[in-house]
DNA sequence: CTGAAAGCGCTTACAG
DNA sequence: CTGAAAGCGCTTACAG
């Protein structure tokens, strides 16, 4: 059966070459600008492969250099229901940016069911369509991404994998900067009856965001009128969370939440039961991916750097691939505190 | 120079063969379910391949299949401006489900700086990194698009292109769509002193969004006191557009912002100048891609069933990769309309 | 029926 | 110095 593409013209080195009168290796070298081949030849080549619009084969390169051009981001579907839109973007833009500086391809595998049999993202890897992979998962007991960075392929983790000590990681502080969020409270709008609303805690993000709030609190000594309650990062858990404390019947001025979505979900309910946020409520989130800005009142919030994150992570990511650095190392970039109303303070801008 | 890569062991077809004493060749037909050889060998292979961790190399199927087994999603950068975050993770989802169905993976391609010869997307494509491409460029004067439909090469299109009779594409009604928003407001609100902010004139969605507004208001016969204002897409024109309109000091009781993100621009100026959404203004949007169910009040709007579209676009690729289907022919997806308070209605669920 | 060569497109180590 | 073979990993058409 003829295929459609056999319409589309192919052009290889071959015809570079025939047209020139050499062989397809001397192409190869004069388009490679290698040394031995004299710069009339080369010029020659060039013209040639210019006029007939030749592009290199991906297959035939990565077939013969035993490097595909490409890197991988891998997008497990637990981290895909967990962060949100806006995250996976500015992740892929860092990665592409910095893909394209190095001339590579970016597969991105996102595996929609997860077990079946080998990882989708273990075959990507495998089967040697990508030279090596960046992980945006953060799941404590995601086997597959010690799997991987055990497989000795170059793997970039996005995040803080305290607990896979031989990985390459970027990632922030959690802890100070939810310190930061905290403090904020309590120092400059006189919180001192506070819950935390957790992400899940079987991802270090939210073991780490929950550790900042309670060293906070017990440095400051409000540990008894402090409370924590459990969310899976998503706006409903927040909602839920912020049902739970109301039913209660405890007092609370200050709510941080350990991510924007939930804040969201937080504030909605709060609306829903008639308190007024900042006035009797002030609250926080982090991430600061879009949501937080355009909520009314906007959210309070810490402002993650996940495209520069992706865009360290890939660069490193080319370092080991191309054998110019050897890991592990952890690295962790600043992150910046964004003050909106839903804390009491007045708007930006 | 030893590479990172040589500590990992690369298991292939000739590895399998040898544990099993047979040759690579037949080895392939095994693993392929080959009818000339024994069940017996078959079972034998599979067991060793699965011993070993066989996974076939991509590039050599790549090259001896003459097909790359991935398809290009392109994102040109005019588009990644003009649509927002959601918008591309709803389309990559909707890709990246179809692809791995077919077992294919999905390359991004994003070219970040627009004209270095041949554009980046073209590159992925004439080097044969992709069977064929996936485009959501919606700019009508982007010739790239059109080079890429004429040159043979399998691409479905996102959106609307009726100055390209010979592309394959898959969109909605932005006319009738239209439409119904700007009637919603006539009929159920009673607004007769409408403005329409338009997305780029140089984008088909903008053009057909504002010509189902043109046709509504000359249909109801309220074309003297309607208006019509120029927007980009983005929340600063949103709020730019609405500033124009007040400082003009005309009357105006509704607006139809041709996407959500000027929508909320508008909406903060209206705001800030103490104009009351809905009771003084009824405003809508369109997309639903997560904006317009934030905000306060949320914004009534069409939803456009992104990720279907994406899904149904890359089904039909394959169908033209394969020679299942021959172009040209442009489907339509229907789309929700979602009222919410901003128009007047109540706030749904 | 079955063994093994040929060839996809590249690049570089080798032979002359 | 330079020509052209070898081989990356696969699959299938061909020879026996």
């Amino acid at each position: 059966m003829p295929k459609t593409r056999d319409a589309r013209s192919t052009v290889t080195l071959k015809d570079v070459a025939e047209r020139v009168g050499i062989t397809s290796s001397a192409a190869s070298m004069a388009l490679a600008d290698h040394a031995r081949i004299s710069s009339k030849t080369k010029a020659a080549v060039r013209q040639a492969a210019q006029e007939l619009g030749y592009v290199p084969s991906s297959a035939g390169r990565a077939l013969r250099n035993q490097r595909a051009g490409a890197v991988a981001l891998i997008v497990p579907n637990t981290s895909q229901h967990v962060f949100g839109h806006s995250y996976f973007m500015h992740v892929l833009t860092g990665v592409s940016d910095a893909a394209n500086a190095h001339d590579s391809q970016v597969i991105v595998s996102t595996n929609s069911d997860a077990e079946n049999g080998v990882a989708a993202y273990e075959r990507v890897v495998r089967s040697r369509s990508a030279d090596g992979a960046i992980v945006t998962s953060s799941a404590v007991d995601d086997f597959h991404v010690e799997e991987l960075v055990a497989s000795g392929l170059p793997v970039v983790l996005i995040g803080n994998f305290p607990y896979l000590p031989g990985s390459v990681s970027i990632g922030i502080d959690d802890v100070a900067a939810t310190r930061t969020l905290t403090e904020h409270l309590i120092d400059v709008h006189g919180r001192r009856r506070l819950v935390h609303v957790t992400g899940p805690l079987d991802h270090q993000t939210g073991l780490d965001r929950r550790e900042g709030f309670l060293e906070t609190v017990r440095a400051r000594g409000i540990e008894a009128d402090s409370q924590i309650v459990h969310g899976e990062f998503n706006e409903e858990s927040g909602r839920a969370a912020v049902a739970a404390v109301l039913a209660e019947g405890r007092e609370v001025d200050g709510i941080v939440f350990a991510n924007d979505d939930m804040a969201f979900g937080g504030l909605q309910e709060l609306k829903r039961a008639g308190r007024r946020v900042p006035e009797d409520i002030s609250i926080v989130g982090f991430d600061d991916f879009g949501l937080a800005r355009v909520t009314t009142p906007g959210i309070t919030t810490i402002a993650v750097p996940a495209e520069e994150m992706a865009r360290r992570a890939t660069e490193r990511l080319f370092d080991l691939v191309d054998g110019r650095f050897e890991g592990p190392a952890h690295e962790q970039l600043g992150v910046t505190f964004v003050a909106r109303r839903s804390c009491g303070c007045p708007d930006a801008a």
